[in-house]
DNA sequence: ATGTCAGGCACGGCCTGA
């Protein structure tokens, strides 16, 4: 069972981006932010799109800003659109949308940037990710979950360039992280984290100033599973490529495999391509732990990561062509 | 150097948001 989440800024902007990358990719859900469009625009692109490929949908979004989605190709039932309970801006937007998929109940989110900690929006932002937490809060124990999407939060230092360069600056200030901190106390793990503990992973590349060629990068898009589901972890990587070239977003994707559960009743409908076979899955099955780093593949390294240097110089980091 | 994009409005560049 194949997870991602993909922040991919306008996705009339990126249609032809995203049927290939889902081509190439084979997720079996995809959690997606920045949509900007709204439901009916989603479904006039879309429907052929991705009914073509197996996927269902659900899409909440109403125009010009913002809007979430979930695709499916593994089932979505009890799709729940919004946040209960949450604040607005003055109203409320489309920056989250739920569904359960194989098994797991699956949020995408997109959170307020907060734009300045002095910013209204900063508070607004704050309220959201409480009211985040009271919802994940019910739902964690009940049930396998994963909270994946942009949240605009670098974890800790180690997920942002250059931390002098972010004094002052949302997505790291102490509130978020500790807002961050709320939920990951419910016992949901960073995944991606986890299985990276000590490598340079970042997710979001300013499309200024060269940002992404100098590997200068923000780990904001998390995928945050609880524990059962943590413990399923075959592998864990940002597609890098996705946000090569030209017409990309400024975010890559985050995948997530997942092997199948213990009871049995988890896997894709549509037959594994032969890609799949090199990404991590092919090793001893379940019992990987998400800590565990031992069995990661040499394409889910060559994936996922940039070497830390030991003088970190943006220009002249490489990739770890595993 | 806020050095780039995206959408909206409305068809030519501004404005807003990220």
């Amino acid at each position: 069972m194949r997870i991602a989440t993909w922040n991919i800024n306008s996705a009339k902007a990126r249609q032809a981006r995203l049927i290939e990358w889902l081509d190439r990719a084979q997720p079996d859900v995809v959690c997606l932010q920045e949509t900007k469009l709204d439901d009916n625009a989603f479904a006039e692109n879309f429907d052929e799109d991705l009914f073509r490929r197996g996927y269902a949908y659900a899409h909440h979004g109403d125009g010009r800003w913002n809007g979430v989605a979930l695709l499916s190709r593994i089932g979505l039932d009890d799709v729940e659109r919004g946040l209960a309970g949450g604040p607005g801006f003055p109203d409320p937007e489309p920056r989250a949308v739920a569904a359960t998929c194989g098994g797991v109940r699956i949020w995408s989110l997109y959170v307020p940037n907060g734009r300045a900690p002095d910013d209204p929006h900063y508070a607004y932002k704050l309220e959201w990710l409480a009211a985040l937490r009271g919802v994940l809060a019910e739902s964690a124990p009940r049930q396998p979950i994963m909270a994946c999407g942009d949240f605009n939060i670098a974890p800790t230092d180690a997920d942002v360039w250059d931390p002098a360069d972010f004094v002052g600056a949302t997505h790291v200030t102490e509130p978020e992280r500790s807002a961050l901190g709320a939920l990951t106390d419910l016992g949901l793990v960073d995944v991606l984290r986890a299985r990276w503990p000590d490598d340079v992973v970042y997710t979001y590349w300013d499309y200024r100033a060269l940002c992404f060629p100098k590997n200068m990068g923000m780990r904001i898009d998390l995928t945050l599973a609880s524990a059962d589901v943590a413990g399923r972890v075959a592998a864990a990587w940002v597609d890098r490529a996705a946000r090569k070239g030209t017409g990309t977003s400024d975010h890559a994707p985050v995948v997530v495999d997942l092997d199948t559960a213990p009871d049995g009743d988890v896997g894709p409908m549509v037959p594994p391509p032969s890609s799949r076979g090199s990404s991590g899955r092919g090793s001893s099955g379940r019992g990987s732990s998400s800590q565990g780093s031992s069995n990661r593949s040499g394409s889910e390294r060559a994936a996922a990561t940039i070497r830390r240097k030991s003088a970190p110089s943006p220009a002249t980091t490489t990739e770890d062509g595993a």
